[in-house]
DNA sequence: TCTGAAACAGGCCAAGC
DNA sequence: GCTTGGCCTGTTTCAGA
């Protein structure tokens, strides 16, 4: 007989269910990632000294990949943002987009997802101008065609969730 | 630490150039949100006190948002992770998605777009069945249809450009 | 793993240029 | 706006439970 499918089951690799109270730590850091050990101490209600070990632990499990600044886009000049999917012209090619594209310092993020295309890209320019000349470059470094949405208002983002 | 809604700080609008330190700082918090001044003061060349200065101005003309963890989905048990855009069912209807969708937790970012669909969120999930489930929530919360585009693999994400 | 204490490093602020 | 310098807070390490 075969075992049913249970969304309760633990998954089966690579995943070690976090404790409540390094779930708590997570996502203080998430919310302040320069949050200091005693804040965090008194928010777990834990001494310093567990606290930084726990920390410690996250990162050195992969939790917590690193830290980073919170940067607004536009106030960099950055005023324009769009996804870009991306399909290889030529399938019978390799593949390598990924890396023809990583050093485009206009691409943010770049996802190969299941669907119509290939990837999708996240990207950030100063104009419709800057855009326009990126999309080009994206096209000949990665043989492929692009098809772009432009992104009007960003309501939230930067959320990240620690289920329980 | 979160950098709170200020008055004072100047809108994305009326952009101001940042110097070259600023860049160079601004730079570094972002490839470390926990450097220390120290550290930042090192690489622009500056006093600790004077960069302080400039960090507490790149907060509070909301440069910098704020700082953060970066957290593996994975390694929290978000093994799936999907853009999903969503178009209202009913046009005439006041357009409150955003707000209606902002309690769920699974929804790390949601972007207003232009073109085919109204929004695009991005979701993690701990499985296909978390998936459909929050799909039906989406659906059902703000009387959309949706349109999900699964992610296989992140090759980069979280790189934000400071452009000279 | 936790606590607590002591030594060290970093953050903060005022005064002067 | 930058620098120096003094004070205070946060971080690190270690012994002991």
């Amino acid at each position: 007989m075969t075992v049913p499918d249970d969304p309760q089951r633990a998954p089966a690799r690579g995943y070690v269910p976090l404790d409540e109270i390094d779930r708590v730590l997570a996502r203080e850091l998430v919310a302040d990632g320069r949050a200091t050990l005693a804040h965090l101490a008194a928010t777990a209600g834990l001494s310093v000294s567990a606290v930084q070990t726990r920390v410690r632990r996250l990162e050195s499990r992969g939790v917590v990949r690193g830290y980073t600044a919170r940067i607004d886009p536009e106030a960099v000049g950055s005023m324009l943002s769009a996804f870009v999917a991306i399909t290889p012209l030529d399938p019978s090619q390799p593949d390598d987009a990924p890396a023809r594209l990583e050093q485009i310092p206009e691409i943010e993020a770049c996802y190969s997802v299941a669907g119509e295309d290939n990837y999708m890209l996240l990207v950030h320019v100063e104009s419709a101008r800057a855009l326009e000349h990126l999309l080009q470059k994206i096209r000949t470094a990665a043989n492929v065609k692009t098809r772009s949405t432009i992104i009007l208002q960003k309501f939230y983002g930067d959320r990240r969730h620690i289920p329980d």
